[in-house]
DNA sequence: ATGCAGGCGGGCT
DNA sequence: AGCCCGCCTGCA
């Protein structure tokens, strides 16, 4: 099927952006995505894009995973002319969305995340999927969903260490007990305010400030949390001497945020 | 080879 | 409330 976006939309940044760590990016162009047991293949295609999924998946899933009911463009507008970091942030990063992704898969795979590079980040994440997770075959390849608690709460925690997940292992048992006995309804915190949203993730051992910011925006769609990793701390160190510029833009913070790391990525060199 | 990579928990002040 | 240290593990 073929599908037109007029809004700011890049596979390549979305993909490289650091906030889904199971995307593919393929030597033709390609891209895959993966969510729940939903698998999509798309491309630029002349004036849009070609999508493996129907009409109705595409409106169903795909649609709002991609966040396409917001206006990306209208926030290059928002940043004042003295933001001279943020004017430049956003106009690498355009293109840029904030991936709406599945609660239970951005708390594990953020816990994982600490002290840990994307690839190494990548590698556990597939380790856990291969292991625990349920196969899914299309066209082109098997792959498997990643593990519900149900799947992960028969795990042993030398079989989770094998996933590389070291010291989280027990991090990531807690969130799995947590989940499964009802005290963390994840399905239900959405409709908590965004402090007590933030709060009741971090009652969850290995949740600290950064990760349940990461988890309030990547899961959520909390477009004020700001996570701050140590790339935004370096940019706000350097760039705004240490005085943080995101809670100033209140709704837009999370995007804004967004840019800026994809910048500091992308320009290493400059922040080290 | 020490230090660091998209932090956090626990103990201390 | 804020600071410091240790921690699984892979990598340069």
């Amino acid at each position: 099927m073929h599908i037109s976006i007029t809004d700011d939309f890049d596979l390549a940044k979305i993909a490289r952006s650091g906030q889904c760590f199971r995307v593919k990016e393929f030597e033709d162009g390609s891209f895959r995505f993966v969510t729940g047991r939903e698998v999509l293949y798309l491309r630029q295609s002349a004036g849009g894009f070609a999508v493996s999924c129907p009409e109705e998946t595409w409106q169903r899933v795909w649609g709002p995973y991609f966040d396409l009911g917001r206006t990306y463009s209208a926030v290059q507008k928002i940043i004042p002319e003295s933001d001279t970091y943020m004017q430049l942030a956003a106009q690498e990063g355009r293109g840029i969305r904030i991936l709406r992704q599945d609660p239970w898969e951005m708390l594990v795979t953020f816990i994982i995340s600490q002290r840990k590079s994307i690839p190494a980040i990548q590698q556990a994440v597939e380790l856990l999927a291969e292991r625990f997770g349920e196969a899914v075959t299309t066209p082109y390849e098997t792959l498997y969903t990643f593990p519900t608690a149900e799947q992960l709460a028969g795990a042993q925690a030398g079989e989770l260490a094998a996933c590389k997940l070291g010291y989280r292992v027990p991090y990531i048992q807690d969130a799995v007990a947590k989940v499964l006995s009802g005290q963390m309804d994840l399905a239900a915190l959405a409709t908590l305010p965004d402090a007590e949203l933030f709060e009741k993730l971090k009652t969850i051992r290995g949740v600290g400030d950064k990760v349940a910011n990461c988890i309030c925006l990547f899961a959520y769609g909390r477009m004020g949390a700001a996570p701050i990793d140590t790339w935004i701390h370096k940019i706000i160190a350097r760039e705004y001497g240490g005085h943080n510029p995101f809670p100033a833009y209140g709704e837009h913070a999370g995007i804004l945020q967004q840019f800026a790391f994809y910048y500091a990525i992308a320009h290493k060199e400059r922040f080290t």
